[in-house]
RNA sequence: UGCGGGGUGGAGCAGUCCGGUAGCUCGUCGGGCUCAUAACCCGAAGGUCGUAGGUUCAAAUCCUGCCCCCGCAACCA
């Protein structure tokens, strides 16, 4: 068993933004939760960049600098924002990395022997500005370019074009097919419809320099379709290295923002069918993050720029909230309030304060060592049903990627938990003196606290791994597996706990202690 | 114009595929607890589920018409 995890390559005319950020830290939560089921040698989660276009020479030029100097610089942007909000991939794929224009030039070369690349007459209406054709209907009148407002010109050019047509019956096989290789469901039916009246490709540019020389004919540059789409498999060494490639092709998910469907789903599948690949077992198609325009106002302080959020409220903050507050596959929307309010509620409120009120029980009574009780009585029961349901729900939900319920799941443990402690009272049982009940009560509550941790890391890991080190468990968060997850699974599991301080911090709490103060 | 998504208590949303007590988070009001990060628990108020019809013993959920909002339509996650 192995798994093999994709997002979008994000092109670096820009810095990433909060989008960006969302597809990967969804990709991440996934390739995470694969990873506790089958182990972190079976996973390959690919990211990366795609730096080639005449927009980049454009911005570079502007920005005085040469096209790779550029890349370089925003590549290490994105490289470092992901660093910084605990997305780990095995793989930063760059389209300018040696190994993927290699591989590019041989894809294009061996598509243009089997005819599926023809050379062409492409003719239309260009914006100089843009460097790009435009559609009649996408113009504005006298056939002004709807950006610049300037006038577009006929402009026709040789382009070698990738015949799409040849593949569609087997592509539209392919959607309609029952294991469901793209979702939601609603974007599978538009992209059908889409398929009737898709035409072919046009696959290189003679006007551009920034981008893979065709090899046959190197006044062409190989164009952003067989150029970007690609990274896919080179990112795992097809063509280069066989083991690697094989061992992890067919992809298991191929994670992309709703716009680009339709480039996954019908030209992405058409170039596999026409190199002879198998198909990836699913596309998945998430929706925006949106934010108001007046709601990103400087005047109520709000910006939301991902690296920004992450070193104020910390990385796992906004991981969650993005995972657990949109509905994945649906558009979002992203505000202060609701983020805070999320925040509070879910990761201190619930997370970090259910160990916490537990804390001063274990100092005062078993100087913070609580054994298991060599017997678990009814009470303590009620709890790892709990924690098994949970534990079923979040994987049935992880298993159709729907993160925000996979999420709800384990919150719904934490739920339990605190009704739990509500219902036992440790503070009746400490002052009548019953250790035993109390010590089944303690120990109840950090073993279903240590399942919950684990379900959570893939969301929040680093939230998860200081939870994990004031419970003291006695092993590491980082080596969990699945089987973990289940409550009392291990044979006579002790806790040593540690009081580290809260696991989550209110925002807003300190603020309003200096306030006070 | 075509296609897709949406219209559910004050706000934001689940639920709609597989009809059967309308649920969650936040907010408001009242109570409890006192272990904890002004946290935790209980209860209450508040919705004719966009609209008009239809199917049905029964519809937020299925069918039809209509109204409104948003997005996409070939390269902005």
């Amino acid at each position: 068993m192995s798994y093999y995890v994709t997002t979008a390559i994000d092109y670096v005319n820009g810095r990433p933004h909060l989008g960006h950020a969302y597809e990967k830290i969804a990709a991440d939560m996934i390739a995470r939760h694969q990873r506790l089921l089958l182990g972190a040698d079976d996973v390959f989660y690919l990211t990366g960049t795609d730096e080639h276009g005449a927009k980049i020479e454009k911005v570079a030029r502007e920005a005085g600098v040469s096209p790779a100097a550029w890349c370089d610089e925003k590549a290490g942007q994105f490289k470092e924002a992901w660093a910084l909000l605990g997305i780990v991939p095995d793989r930063f794929i760059r389209t300018t990395d040696a190994d993927h224009e290699a591989m590019v030039q041989r894809i294009f070369s061996r598509l243009l022997q089997q005819g599926d690349i023809t050379k062409a007459r492409y003719e239309g209406w260009y914006c100089r500005s843009c460097e790009e054709f435009k559609l009649e209907r996408d113009m504005a009148e006298d056939r002004c370019c709807p950006v610049h407002g300037a006038p577009t010109e006929w402009q026709s050019e040789e382009n070698y074009v990738f015949l799409v047509s040849r593949y569609k019956d087997r592509v539209r096989a392919w959607l309609e097919s029952d294991s469901r290789p793209l979702e939601p469901e609603g974007r599978c039916r538009e992209t059908l419809n889409l398929l009737e009246g898709f035409p072919d490709v046009s696959v290189s540019r003679q006007s551009l320099r920034w981008g893979v020389p065709v090899a046959e004919d190197p006044d062409h540059v190989v164009y952003v379709w067989i150029d970007a789409l690609s990274n896919y498999l080179s990112g795992i060494g097809y063509m280069t290295d066989e083991k690697s490639f094989s061992r992890w092709w067919p992809a298991d998910l191929h994670l992309v923002g709703k716009d680009i469907t339709k480039f996954h789903a019908i030209i992405w599948p058409a170039l596999l069918l026409a190199l002879d690949l198998p198909l990836p077992r699913k596309v998945y198609a998430h929706g925006w993050v949106l934010v108001g325009q007046e709601k990103m106002s400087k005047t109520t302080g709000i910006v939301v720029d991902p690296v920004d959020m992450a070193r104020e409220y910390g990385a796992d903050a906004l991981r969650y909230y993005l995972l657990r507050e949109i509905v994945f596959g649906k558009d979002g929307e992203f505000t202060q309030e609701a983020f805070e309010n999320r925040v509070n509620s879910d990761l201190a409120n619930n997370f970090g304060n259910a160990l916490h009120r537990m804390l001063t029980f274990a100092e005062r009574h078993f100087a913070m060592r609580i054994e298991r009780p060599s017997e678990l009585g009814d009470e303590i029961r009620v709890l790892a049903e709990a924690a098994g349901r949970a534990r079923e729900a979040h994987r049935e939900a992880m298993e159709r990627l729907a993160l925000h319920e996979a999420l709800a799941a384990v919150w719904s443990l934490l739920d339990e938990i605190n009704l739990f402690i509500d219902r036992m009272a440790p503070w009746a049982l400490a002052k009548a003196g019953d250790l035993a009940l109390l010590q089944q009560v303690l120990w109840g509550v950090f073993e279903s606290l240590r399942v919950a941790a684990i379900m959570a890391s893939p969301a929040i890991p680093g939230l998860a791994g200081k939870l994990w080190e004031q419970l003291g468990p006695g092993d590491s968060l980082v080596d969990a597996r699945w089987v973990d997850t289940v409550f009392d699974g291990r044979v006579g599991r002790v806790f040593e706990l540690v009081r580290t301080g809260p696991v989550y911090p209110r925002i807003g709490a300190a603020a309003a202690k200096g306030a006070k103060a």
